[in-house]
DNA sequence: ATCGTTGCAAACGTTTTGCATAAGG
DNA sequence: CCTTATGCAAAACGTTTGCAACGAT
């Protein structure tokens, strides 16, 4: 069984909440529960939304109030996310997108090219797919990424209104 | 129809050479045959391999030499041969690394989290299953991008090679 | 003659680093 | 008290830009 498949399983047979977790990985790796790393976990987990380092420091405290966190370590803390299994991050136009992996179903996304936004589905075909394939080739499988690129539903609906009021694209 | 499968049936059926198509492409928006744009069409379709700027670039003369070509030329034309339908790309690890699209066929890719290898499979299957996810959520599919994660065969006889004769991981 | 192209240097946006200070165990 | 974590400033990284000189059509 892979690593990616078997934290999949944990995320949904245990019953602990991130902040848990979290702090269970930090003692196994004799690493410190600190005010920053509590507060991050908390911030994280209070939207399910897709975000970048950029936007998550957005939602932050800015310098000089309460519970402010530098920019190295929020990124330093989201590369630990990732570790702990409680993030999962992809690459998008130059820069990382996380999404929750902890407690959070396995999906894949399509990708709007006008409007940007990432849509999830769920297909378990396709996990089929990869293991045989990867079976094949004795590959052993630790993740995957599939992004389908191209033009959601309401953009789709969108330009063809434009171009029946008008002839903009 | 989707305009990735449009490039693709493209590719198979016409037996123009690359410069030409790049040439055809150039003409058709008025844009100019330069020494340069020339070179790095040979130079990247010398080879098949995946490659980024820098790795194409090192293989390039340097300053001072016959055909150099400077490195903001080099992206800049990367760019245009995305757009011509000769290269596609995909980031990896923080970097845009190409490959090529023109007369090479529709492929996804294991990539290896020990030798960081790159490998092609296809399969006719995950179209259909890209497709009909499409249908299902009325996504218009412009292209995909699917990257299975994990140790590739090389790597994994070697780690169990060495298990047994050491006990490093 | 025009207008796209090049090389240079400098900027860019994102992420990472070295280091002194702060704080968890 | 020991060591890890933090914030700061600065660097690093891959890539892009403004601009003057150059060159294709």
């Amino acid at each position: 069984m892979t690593e990616g498949t078997q934290s999949q399983l944990d995320a949904v047979t245990v019953s602990q909440s991130p902040i848990e977790r979290f702090e269970e990985y930090l003692q196994s790796r004799k690493l410190r529960i600190t005010d920053q790393r509590r507060f991050l976990v908390e911030q994280v987990f209070s939207r399910h939304e897709h975000f970048d380092a950029d936007q998550l420091i957005d939602q932050l405290p800015r310098k000089g109030h309460a519970n402010y966190v530098s920019r190295p370590t929020v990124y330093r803390t989201l590369k630990e996310f990732v570790d702990a299994g409680l993030l999962r991050s992809f690459e998008l136009n130059g820069r990382s997108v996380y999404e929750h992996d902890y407690g959070y179903p396995e999906h894949d996304h399509f990708y709007c090219v006008k409007c940007h936004a990432l849509l999830e589905f769920q297909s378990e075909q396709l996990i089929q797919l990869r293991d045989e394939v990867a079976k094949q080739h004795r590959f052993r499988v630790r993740s995957h990424r599939f992004i389908i690129q191209g033009v959601c539903d309401a953009c789709n609906r969108q330009s063809s209104r434009m171009r029946r009021k008008q002839d903009l694209v």
